[in-house]
DNA sequence: TATTTTTTCGACTTTTTGTCGGAAAAATAT
DNA sequence: ATATTTTTCCGACAAAAAGTCGAAAAAATA
């Protein structure tokens, strides 16, 4: 486990509060906690891949790219190894020889698109400066991502999430990262005093994520609403807008 | 700000005349759209079972309860169907007397929870008038149902629930039911005024689904936070206020 | 008690997963 | 270039799990 200030409370699950006490004396800090958050959620080791031929770089993406159309297609519990060998044009052991099962390989196919995810974002939210801003980007990123990558949107929200947090694996900790993300923005927008300081902020964060991911969710399903994009905006919007509103009622 | 419609399905225009004694011997009895709802969500058939001996009812029972603790404890793709059969104290062939396959069984165990939950609500629901009053106990039975029936909520959060949505299955009926519940309600909410009219009422139900199925399933995921009926009831109660708010500030 | 119907299960087949040694291909050394 | 070593790939096989079926056991009925 990484090193824990403070009095180490049983919260190892859960995404770690990151600090927001000690820069309050700085003006403008050389690397802000934020910029140390996207750095480190764009950073994560994708898969510690042994490999040395360019050759097997190919036969990875492709059985990556295969597996992706089939579970998308059939669902992962009723795909069969063979069927993703066979659409990745190699034989089954030689898939065995990349990943030892297909839980395994269904844990590694989100991952390359999560990491474009946070790159994507990390470029679009360069200058934003306010939560608002940077939380509304995140929210409608996330929705359009889902609507561009839908493939990939379905097999990670219909089948993989949340289920893939029962196990240890690189896939719990960038869909932890997500949530992180999340939390950050809402703790920064509770000290511009712009969200209520007197709410829990996992709360205030499980309501954001819940509702524009139940968007998604909706939409993956039955295609509906139409545009996925305008609907998630239009929530995330409407969220926020509620949670300022809450937020200035109180004080 | 009321809706006018001339003729067809009168959708609670009005706070609800409940039934309760008057009418009782009128040609077409004085059954509410909510109670009708109410009446048809408690009343699906849960599973055309054409077993004739008592003794496989008991057998039915007893695969069904070892089918939610195995799957639970081990998830459903891990599990086998010998693994069941054992824990049920029968041999897997007849396990296939009963279901065809681990899908069909999987499909099958929440069904009847989901029954119990509803009656249980219709119980506790009698004598509530306003949509307020109705949304809050249903979200926070919910909460509080998933807590006192962690194994299932489990199965069906994480594990069933979404994915579940590609099959016609009866399942995917019942957990249909629970959102209508919530849009019927929403749609009243809407007509008594305390909600605002010019949301789309699918939006507004799927923010408060979101918001308190990320709830349960953060409970699920980490036992956090510890008290989930609470926790639950708080996002329901923080949601409606926030969406009475919004509704009031518009009107 | 005899007969019929229903339920159960062991033996079996089929399907899918997973392993392994060596062939094929690429990289490296001679 | 050719030989040698390393890496990748795959066919043949073994293991595990799913799924079938006929007949025995149990219950219901005559």
């Amino acid at each position: 486990m990484m090193a824990t200030k403070g009095k180490t409370k049983n919260l190892s699950d859960l995404p770690e509060p990151l600090s927001t006490q000690a820069d309050e004396r700085t003006a403008h800090p050389p690397l802000s906690d934020w910029d140390a958050l996207l750095d480190e959620i764009s950073h994560r080791p994708k898969r510690a891949t042994e490999r040395k031929q360019d050759r097997s770089k190919r036969t990875e993406q492709q059985i990556l790219a295969a597996a992706l159309r089939v579970f998308a297609r059939d669902g992962i519990s009723r795909t069969r190894i063979a069927d993703v060998a066979a659409e990745a044009g190699i034989s089954t052991s030689t898939l065995y020889e990349y990943y030892k099962s297909k839980e395994d390989l269904a844990y590694d196919v989100p991952l390359s698109h999560l990491a474009e995810f946070f790159e994507s974002y990390r470029n679009a939210v360069a200058g934003k400066e306010t939560a608002r801003e940077r939380l509304m980007l995140y929210l409608s990123m996330s929705a359009d991502y889902a609507r561009e990558h839908a493939e990939w949107a379905r097999l990670l929200y219909l089948e993989i999430w949340p289920s893939v947090f029962v196990s240890e694996t690189e896939l719990h900790r960038s869909i932890d990262d997500f949530s992180r993300v999340i939390l950050f923005l809402v703790r920064q927008g509770i000290s511009e005093g712009k969200l209520a300081a007197d709410r829990d902020p996992y709360e205030t964060a499980a309501l954001l994520v819940g509702g524009v991911n139940q968007v998604i969710i909706t939409w993956l399903l039955y295609r509906r609403p139409r545009n996925l994009t305008k609907a998630g905006t239009e929530m995330a919007e409407r969220l926020l807008s509620m949670l300022e509103n809450e937020g200035a009622g109180r004080g």
